[in-house]
Formats: structure tokens, sequence, C-alpha cells
DNA sequence: GTCATATGTGACAACGTTGTCAATTTGCAT
DNA sequence: ATGCAAATTGACAACGTTGTCACATATGAC
């Protein structure tokens, strides 16, 4: 029977419900003596309180819940194992909510997810995360919230947000291939919904400028963060009159696009050219060669905003919290081989 | 607000409480006119049913749980997005659950979730669902559930399932390097704790046996699903005095280590080895050159689980079914290099 | 028109927990 | 001992819903 409810374990305790309540709450004001006879009586019961009851009862709820639309695995799973690992240290579950981002009733959706589910509020990834207007709908619903999103620094815009500073993260890829001795560097661009793709075109371009490199615009390319467009996109770059000596994917998929059209144009990475993703998904440790990439720490990211949403939910004051990916130099960068 | 009860339903449709309950879960004898009446009340208050009184109240539940540990994002995300898929159209909640299936206490760590989240039932994936102990602890606690296995045929063992034939599917991908042309083919297992392991090396070795070719202890090294042990695996492998032309990787991942060490030692994908691999995920088709491998359908596997134990928990009655993967032939593989 | 039967509706309790507030016990200074 | 504040405990209602059962109304057969 796992069915022992707070009624058994009071009447075995010889205590009132309220008490072993109070025990399993950890409210003050209670005897020594008496917590360790009901604790003695929830072991021997193998109780658990329910949590349908509990947050039925209390206004107060104990699920929080993740809502993304991102197609990519490796993040959302990082994403998922960050927000739980801080669930559950609090004592909270999680709901995962796939959505379709650009669909018209979100807000709605959302609020009703919330309502029904007796969620305590919402962890929002990107590009959710950065539609002011989702966003404000929420807050008029007085959803607690909390987002992940790509600034370059404090946004202070009233939404609590964990931040990634892209821009910085993309500066560094870029200086790091110029030092190499690269000059005419590819652009790749990701998905024009996600803030992210500006930041770190921004970061790829104050590079250029910060050491005098001229900015060419037929090396700079739109696409859509899949390994599609990287393919394609880079197959265009390597057919110029004067192609790039490296190419800088905006995310790990997009490069894994450039590494195989490098191939098929059969070209040598890095020899013939330098390649850079950014995100440092297991995919860039596993292609051949390996990725030169940024690292995230998507799954600490996850995890603190989980854990500021929690805060604020328990009343506390939230400060935002920003983190800087960091350079991780593999095989797929080389200096530029000279030219002839 | 998105506070309203079914209080203040029944007040503006003027009717009782039990009366609107009646109507939003469709019950019969409710009168046309009142059912209407009612409907316009939720509408106009946008009322949603609070899910923890109603699970509370009814001792039925709305939710169910996906308990996997699986190291794989690639197929996790597929199985939460099928078994989403399925919740979503049935009413029904997911309460993700990645946990430690060597952890000792992991029937009671079930259990406990289950109760405590009111939840209807399991949706188990492997390895868990194959740990027969495991099982019939459930059982004994009353939990409903249904696995998701690797199996030849419907096990017959009392325990729900959706199985998956990995043997024919291994046994496929065995025959086609063979009729290529291969003779000696490299196998690298899987993880020990998964069932599909064996499975797969039983269709391999099948597949060897019926077209006569022989098999070779030294082409056959143990491993775990894991991109290193397919790269320490295929570097053994060519270091042989006679090498295998062709390697099977028991999933995709192990595939991309083949494919990474047979790059760096100087090999050419296919010509000079043939490699193939086992998932269909992602990664087999942005490698280059892509993986020949053998699609899951873990998504609507998935699904399928899910509905299953949905119709269980409906007091339905359950048959088992299987799913056979299909051979995918990518760049990967090709007739082995005429010896010299 | 009467009765039996089906259909529609409502009053009330219950699910397992916590909030409120009052009752009881304890500890301590007198 | 006595008084008084503080600590501890319990009785009861409440959260929002559904199950039970009884009542009211409509339907049909005689």
């Amino acid at each position: 029977m796992g069915t022992a409810t707070i009624r058994d374990v009071a009447k075995q305790a010889r205590v009132s419900l309220k008490t072993v309540s109070r025990v399993i709450n950890h409210e003050g004001s209670v005897r020594e003596e008496t917590r360790d006879r009901v604790m003695r009586a929830i072991e021997q019961l193998d109780y658990r309180p329910d949590l349908s009851a509990r947050s039925l009862r209390s206004a107060k709820s104990y699920a929080i819940g993740l809502v993304y639309d991102n197609p990519n695995p490796y993040y959302i799973i990082a994403v998922q194992q960050g927000a739980l690992a801080a669930c559950r240290e609090m004592g909270f579950g999680l709901q995962i909510h796939p959505c379709d981002s650009s669909g018209p009733r979100l807000a709605e959706e959302l609020r009703d997810l919330a309502h029904r589910s007796r969620l305590a509020g919402l962890v929002l990834a990107p590009p959710m995360s950065e539609r002011m207007g989702l966003l404000r709908e929420l807050a008029a619903f007085n959803i607690p919230l909390v987002r992940i999103i790509s600034a370059a620094g404090d946004p202070h815009d009233g939404f609590p947000c964990v931040f990634v500073d892209d821009r910085d993260a993309a500066y560094a890829i870029t200086a790091y291939l110029i030092q190499l001795g690269h000059v005419r560097i590819g652009f790749l661009w990701g998905g024009k919904q996600h803030r992210s793709s500006p930041e770190r075109y921004k970061g790829y371009e104050k590079a250029l400028e910060d050491y005098g490199v001229p900015r060419s615009d037929e090396l700079i390319l739109e696409g859509d963060y899949s390994f599609d467009d990287g393919f394609r996109g880079a197959r265009r770059l390597l057919g110029l009159a004067e192609p790039p000596t490296a190419i800088f994917g905006s995310n790990d998929e997009i490069a894994a696009g450039v590494l195989a059209a490098a191939r098929a144009a059969g070209l040598h990475v890095p020899y013939d050219l330098s390649v850079a993703g950014f995100e440092d998904s297991p995919f860039s440790r596993h292609s051949w060669p390996s990725l030169t990439t940024s690292r995230q720490r998507t799954e600490e990211i996850a995890e603190h905003a989980a854990r500021l949403l929690i805060a604020q939910i328990h009343g506390g004051d939230v400060e935002n919290e920003g983190f800087s990916p960091e350079l991780v130099v593999r095989g797929s960068t080389a200096p530029p081989r000279p030219r002839p």
C-alpha cells in the first residue's frame, strides 16, 4: 500500500493531523520528541504527501513549467537536465511544454497550462523568451517567469532573466580566427527569430572592426540554425571568386553542414578551410575533425533560471545573472594555407 | 483572472455544481439547453478545470510518467515527443523522470513518484523496461506500466509492451553489407545493460550464418553505445593483420566514432571502409559521408506506448505491438575495394 | 387520470492536505 | 505555589472537484 495518508500517520503517532503537517513542512513549534514520533510513523507507513491535495489547499504550488520551441535535442535535453536538477533540489516538479512559438494564442495557451496544472511559474527558453509582446501578456496574467535569453549585458527590462553573452563569445571566436591569420572569414547566420543570431553577428562584426579586417558582404549569408543552411551556405561561399579561408557557423549544426560541404568539395579541414561552430554540442566533439566552438554551459544556465524562478515564487528578490561562454579550440581550425 | 472555478460557472449558468461537472466530463443526462447554457458560461468566464482538485477527488488521475535513463538526446527527445503527442490527444499530462537505472531503490523511487504526483501509470524506456526484477516490484505496487523494449517477437511475459525487432534490423544491415561483397565485417557491441545489444548482435550473427560467411571473433568487440568505444574499437579493428572491409556499429554514435577513427587512419569511407550505424539519428544524416543505418520510428513507438498505457488505465484490453526498423542506405557503405 | 419508468438535476459528503484560531501545556520569574 | 508569556498542539473549515443518492420532472402505457 502506497496509500498512507496524513491521517494514518497522525493516528499512528497519536497526534493531530495538523501536527503531522507541521512536521512535514518543517514549521517550527514542534517538540523534538513529538517530531521524532511523527517521523517514525512516517517512516513506518512509508508516507508521502500528496502533491495534488497539498497544492489544492495551499494556494502555493509545487511545480514549474519549462516552455520551449527549439528543434535542437542537445540544447533541450541540457535545459531539461538543468531545470530538473534545481527542481529536485527544491522539491518542485517540472512540467515540460514544447510548443509552437509562432502560435497566435500562445499566451492563453500558457496561462491555461499554468492554471490547469497549478504551475507556480514558467521558465522560458529562446525564442519565446525574447518576444516582448508575449512576456507582457504573461505578466498581465500574473504568471511569474524567468527567461533564458541572449544579451550582451543585463537588459534591466523588468522581466527577470538569465542572459548569455553571445556577442562576446562570437567576438572571441572571430578574434581567434583572425589571430590565426585569417582575413576572409565567412559568417553564416542563425535563425532570425532568435535574438542570439544578431548577437553572434555583432560579435563577429565587432571583432573584424577592432582588428582592422575589412568586412565583406559576400561572405555573410543568412540561414536558420540548420545543417542544410550550413551546407548550402558553405557551398556558395566556396564557389566565390575569392573564397573565405575560414567559416564561422552560428551554431554547431551549421558548422556540421559546412564540414560536409567542405568534404564534398574535396577540401581538407582545417588545412584548406577552418571551420568554427557555436554551442559545444556533442556533435562538435564527435565530428572529424572535431569543431572549434563556444561552450555554453546550458545546463547550468537552465538550473540557475529554475532556481531564480523558485526564489521569485518564494518572494525573494531576484537578480539577473549573466553567463559568458568559453572558447573551445579543437581540430577544425588552423592558420590559413599560404596563398600561392 | 484565470481563477474562475466550477462554482462561478454554476452561478452564471444558474445550475448546480454537479451539472457543470457533468457537462465538463461529457456525462450523459444533461438537457441540450442546459448544456449550452453551461458551455456559454464556461466560455465567458474562461473556466478551466483544476487538475489537482479533479485528480484529488476522483481516484483517477490525468497524468502519466515517462521514465528513462539514456544518455542519447536524440532518442530521448523523440520518445518525449511521441509520448506527449499521445498525452495531449487524450487530455493527459506527462511527467518526465530521468533516473539512474542502476539505483538500488528504483522501484521505491518510482512508486513515490507515481504516488506523490498521482500518476496513473508509467512508460518505461530501455534499459529500465528490461529489468524483470524492477517490473515485478512495480507490478507488486499496482502501478500500471507499458514498456518499450527490444525483442524479436511478442514476449508474452505478462507485462504490456511495445517491442522493436532489433535483431531483424541488424540482420538486414549485415545482409546488405554481405550483398555488397563484404566478408570481413567488424561488429561493435552496444551497452550490456540494454537488451537491444545482444539482439543486434544476434541479427549480425544470423546473417553471417545464413550467407555462409565465417564469423571471426577478432572482428567482434564489446563497447557501450558511445563515440569513444566506436573510435577505440575501430582503431583496434583497423590495426588487425587482416582488417575488416566494413564495420557495423551498434548505434549511430558508435558509427560516428568509427568514421572518426577511419579518417584519423587516412582511410576514405566508403571506398576503403564501409561503415553502418543503427538508429537514424540526425547525426547519421549530418555526418560525412552520411551513415547507412536503421530507422527506428522512435517517436511513433513512444506514442503507441503512451496510448497503450492510457488504454490500459481506462480498463481496455491491451495488445502488445511490434515495430520493425527499416534499412536506410546512405553514403557510408559501398562494395569493398578489390584486394590487390 | 394514474402509475411506473426514464431522464434530468441538485444537496451533500468526500478526496488529502494546510490555514486559522483557540485550547492546552510548558517554562520561567516571582 | 502562582501568574503570565511563550511554546506547542488540536479542532475545524476550506481548497475545487467528483461520487452517491435522493429528488424533481418528463415520458409512456394502461
